[in-house]
RNA sequence: GUCCCCAUCGUCUAGUCCGGUCUAGGACAAGAGCUUUUCAAGCUCUCGACAGGGGUUCAAAUCCCCUUGGGGACACCA
């Protein structure tokens, strides 16, 4: 049986990188039908966060990364120190006495080559004369990271360590531990690293953002989980739309690229934008009334879930993230748009009351109310009046929407419904008493 | 500094293991156009890479070596 481990430390939150690292354990365990084990590394108590540890459990749930059993390592000390004290007796480690402070547990290393085999890279060999000695428990009695981490993939029948490659130079000091310990050396894959767009390490700056901001920034999971298995990995068919059952059944762990990849954020919101453009409307409903209910977009309950269904699929296609239905569906919302400066500047500086005023009279005795009939009003005033249609139609737009992009126009006045556009235009028509 | 890893368009990659089918394919981005009622979307096209140098070979993006470049690790942090 396959058992691979995903082990965060709650010293910060779950971001791109340990999503990935996750994704590849969890990917690996499916393909394999074996166990994805989550560790918490939480031995460094003074740094470790209740909040941090809420924030990864949280968002490997929502990227849909269940994982089959967890540890925490703050419950295992007494495991670690029975395992020192055999390697103790056994004359593999010694203790050092640290004035004012308790004993450590030292492993000594001794002369030798160390080959490290590891599924994506091959063979590397290091040279054990380079390392110190281990120091395996500290001196106020916790485990150290080496230590701790070969116990428990040890005792947890861990089978394959899928990590970073920032670990690679771990691996030598980890199986000289597996070995001391008499412990079979599991298989291990070190994946690429995922550097920022400016090179080096990924940080808050270059794209390290906490997984739980993408959910706040509306990115969908699905979205995220496909883009981090293009990063150092391909389907190898020129997909980039791929479902994670597919790679379930395509993945193979030597397939895994050795380079680092740099994160893209531009490629992330276009597999994003794809995603939203090919989930259910009704689903995708379902995610944005909690937004525009925090937003006081709408009131709690009692609401029209139909109306919103039909805006939703007005502005489903053309959508990079959630927020893009909060920023530019408002003016259905809202009591007035808000009129944007340089729309209002470019569209509405000349005098249209003429116009508007025939368009709404038109408009308000109308039998039938729909797109047809809207248009239709619409095409043969212009057709009246001799002007182009876009001459009037960019102008109705701003007043609607205060907007100078959006959906179709007679989609626009249609949804807004008759007594809304009168109210919009008219607004914007000089001498009153003429109405 | 020492050790380790890596090297195809700006970015993600296919091809590399098993040299010839590669005048190197796809996607994002960028640019142009079509469509059009704006913005997107969509469609079409353009730009654009085997880091450099040596080998091996009839033949190298593919194998070997060196250089260069990038990254990582060198804690009683994880």
């Amino acid at each position: 049986m396959i058992r691979v481990r995903f082990a965060p430390s709650p010293t910060g939150y779950l971001h791109i990188g340990g999503a990935r690292t996750a994704l590849f354990n969890w990917l690996y365990a499916r393909a394999k039908a074996g166990k994805f084990i989550l560790r918490i590394e939480d031995t460094d108590t003074a740094r470790s966060k209740k909040e941090y540890l809420d924030e990864i459990l949280e968002s490997l749930t929502w990227l849909g990364l269940k994982w089959d059993e967890i540890y925490y390592q703050s419950q295992r000390f007494n495991i670690y120190k029975e395992y020192a004290q055999r390697l103790l007796k056994n004359g593999l480690a010694y203790s050092e006495k640290t004035p004012g402070k308790g004993e450590a547990i030292i492993y000594k290393v001794t002369a030798q080559k160390i080959k490290v085999r590891d599924l994506i890279r091959g063979e590397i060999e290091f040279d054990a004369t380079l390392l110190k000695d281990q120091v395996l428990i500290k001196s106020d009695g916790s485990p150290t990271y080496n230590f701790a981490c070969v116990v428990d993939d040890a005792t947890l029948n861990i089978t394959h360590v899928i990590r970073g490659d920032d670990h690679l130079s771990n691996t030598p000091k980890q199986i000289l531990l597996y070995q001391a310990l008499g412990f079979p050396v599991p298989e291990f894959a070190h994946l690429p690293l995922i550097l920022g767009m400016q090179g080096g390490r990924l940080s808050k700056r270059t794209g390290a953002t906490a997984i739980s901001d993408y959910r706040k920034m509306g990115y969908l999971p699905e979205a995220i989980i496909n883009y981090l298995l293009l990063l150092s990995w391909s389907p190898g068919d020129n997909r980039e739309i791929i479902d994670i059952n597919e790679a379930i059944k395509l993945f193979d762990i030597k397939d895994i690229n050795k380079t680092a990849a740099t994160f893209d954020f531009k490629k992330l919101g276009w597999i994003n934008s794809q995603y939203l453009k090919s989930k259910d409307s009704e689903k995708l409903t379902d995610l944005l009334v909690p937004l525009l209910i925090e937003k006081n977009y709408i009131p709690k309950d009692n609401f029209d879930r139909n109306y919103i269904l039909s805006l939703v699929k007005l502005f489903q296609g053309r959508m990079t993230t959630l927020l893009d239905f909060l920023n530019w569906a408002d003016f259905f919302f809202l009591d007035q748009p808000q009129i944007d400066p340089e729309a209002k500047d470019k569209f509405l500086s000349r005098d249209f009351s003429k116009e508007f005023k025939l368009f709404i009279e038109r408009l308000m005795v109308l039998k039938d109310f729909n797109l047809q009939t809207i248009e239709q009003t619409f095409r043969q005033l212009v057709k009246e009046l001799g002007i182009e249609a876009r001459i009037l139609i960019h102008p109705i737009r701003v007043a609607l929407t205060g907007k100078t992009i959006g959906p179709g126009l007679f989609e626009v006045i249609y949804y807004l419904g008759k007594e809304r556009t009168k109210e919009r235009l008219t607004r914007w028509i000089k001498n009153e008493s003429t109405i």
